[in-house]
DNA sequence: CCTACAACCTCCGGTTGCCGGAGAGTCAAC
DNA sequence: GTTGACTCTCCGGCAACCGGAGGTTGTAGG
């Protein structure tokens, strides 16, 4: 029968841990004072301290570590376990690569004009419309134009609060004419769909994000950065870009203080 | 100027979140009402939320991220937390194989005679001398009269604690006789060298620490199992391995009772 | 103008696995 | 008997928030 102190220089390992161990009752000494409250160990508990140390080295919880050691579920914990540890290989990974790319921008001195941003979009409702238009700026009455028809179409309809309005650009590629061009804004509830509108679900999905101050000619460029940084980090692009209106003519009357959001659906490779 | 919860939004990060960055002052509302405590952020802020969420997705700390988007030391920071996720993967590569390896014994059916701990252990001073024994039972011989011998010789020398009585195998394999050992004992203070008797520090180490019960004679399987252990999870064996004894002959009747620590120097490869 | 009700505020406690320290009692040796 | 090492039980802290209680404010509909 050893004291803490003692025991806890056999096992290496602190005070302190042991009196954790005792409290969540991992490892309760072979006997306590009743009178002083010392704890006094065996040596046999180091057999037991033992597996604790190299199951808690796995990386398993306190939690984790009763079950095992008593038992309880083993081959479930440790498969979860797995994939956990798995999971964070990949996170450690990811973080890495972005950092790296992160100081490889900081090197050759950019400005750092954008920064992209891991985004989980959940799924929700809108209506949409279809248009090949001839310019950009053709936007600016189309958008209006539908938002009315559709409240006309479908009385007491109502947007979602911050305007979650987007475009989807169908064009592989990016041109300056004849785009075409998916609008959609989200809506609390379904419609009827007709004259061209069509209410659906846009599911849940992984974008990575790019904000863009400023006009909608130099888009392009946050619209290249976001591409080129989810190719750099092993991500695969797997829909249409989505460009969601923040800030533009409606509420801000200089065009450097119009706010867009790039989104591009991505997954990990 | 928007509220909380439409900035929360827009920038897709909770409410709590903003309070917290607030709290900390890493991202202060534009304009905060006093009579109501409301927050209000513009658009603009949220280039700087990007920005952070981006290096928060990097995995720096709060701190680290206020140094940075401030511009503070940035190559520093970057580096260090560069350095910081690569062991980090090694870290976690390293549990994930540690975890592999557990499971492949669980399948196996091993009863688990033996757990591996890495530990750390600090440098201490011992004495030492060197033999060639004929069997181990030799030791419960030579090792209370080398104990006698050097407190004569140093009057007043204290053992540490926890017996830190250790043995190093000299010779490369595992033999039955003629064994070159090294005992040593730990000590509170150097004392003189002479007759055989040399006093030494003995460096800080990692190792591979496997605990054995019983005899003497089946400890051969203790330290294959430690070596093997090393191999399989990327260790690279440094030194002679060490048995450190802990229950033995001197305070146990029984010798399923004995207990010993097989200690192997390791570096990670 | 009144009334819901959503949105917002400020605490406060909890999460994980311990560490550090205060203040007080215990043990072994000189 | 006294010192000094050891041990005990709280209590607070860490990181980055989350959840909830209890109370105030903003806004839309009647």
């Amino acid at each position: 029968m050893y004291r803490i102190g003692m025991f806890s220089k056999l096992g290496r390992v602190t005070i302190k841990t042991l009196h954790h161990y005792d409290e969540v009752g991992l490892l309760v000494p072979a006997h306590v004072d009743e009178e002083t409250g010392y704890r006094y160990y065996t040596t046999s508990q180091l057999f037991r301290l033992g597996e604790i140390m190299a199951l808690r080295q796995m990386g398993f919880s306190i939690p984790e570590v009763s079950a095992l050691v008593d038992g309880h579920n083993i081959a479930g914990i440790l498969k979860q376990r797995k994939a956990e540890l798995e999971s964070e290989v990949q996170n450690v990974t990811d973080q890495l690569s972005r950092l790296n790319h992160y100081i490889q921008e900081q090197k050759e001195g950019h400005i750092m004009n954008y920064q992209a941003v891991i985004k989980e979009i959940p799924a929700f409702t809108v209506y949409s419309a279809r248009y090949t238009l001839p310019h950009y700026a053709a936007l600016n009455e189309i958008m209006p134009a539908l938002g009315e028809k559709v409240s006309k179409a479908n009385p007491g309809i109502q947007c979602v609060k911050p305007g979650y309005c987007f475009n989807v650009y169908l064009d592989g590629e990016y041109r300056d004419t004849n785009i075409n061009v998916e609008i959609c804004e989200a809506v609390t509830s379904r419609g009827k769909d007709g004259d061209g509108v069509v209410f659906k679900e846009i599911p849940a999905v992984k974008v990575v994000s790019v904000l863009h101050r400023g006009a909608y000619e130099k888009i392009g460029a946050a619209y290249a950065y976001a591409v080129s940084w989810a190719e750099q980090n092993g991500y695969q692009i797997t829909d249409n870009v989505r460009e969601s209106y923040i800030d533009g003519i409606w509420n801000k009357d200089k065009v450097e203080d119009w706010l867009t959001e790039i989104q591009v659906p991505v997954e990990k490779k």
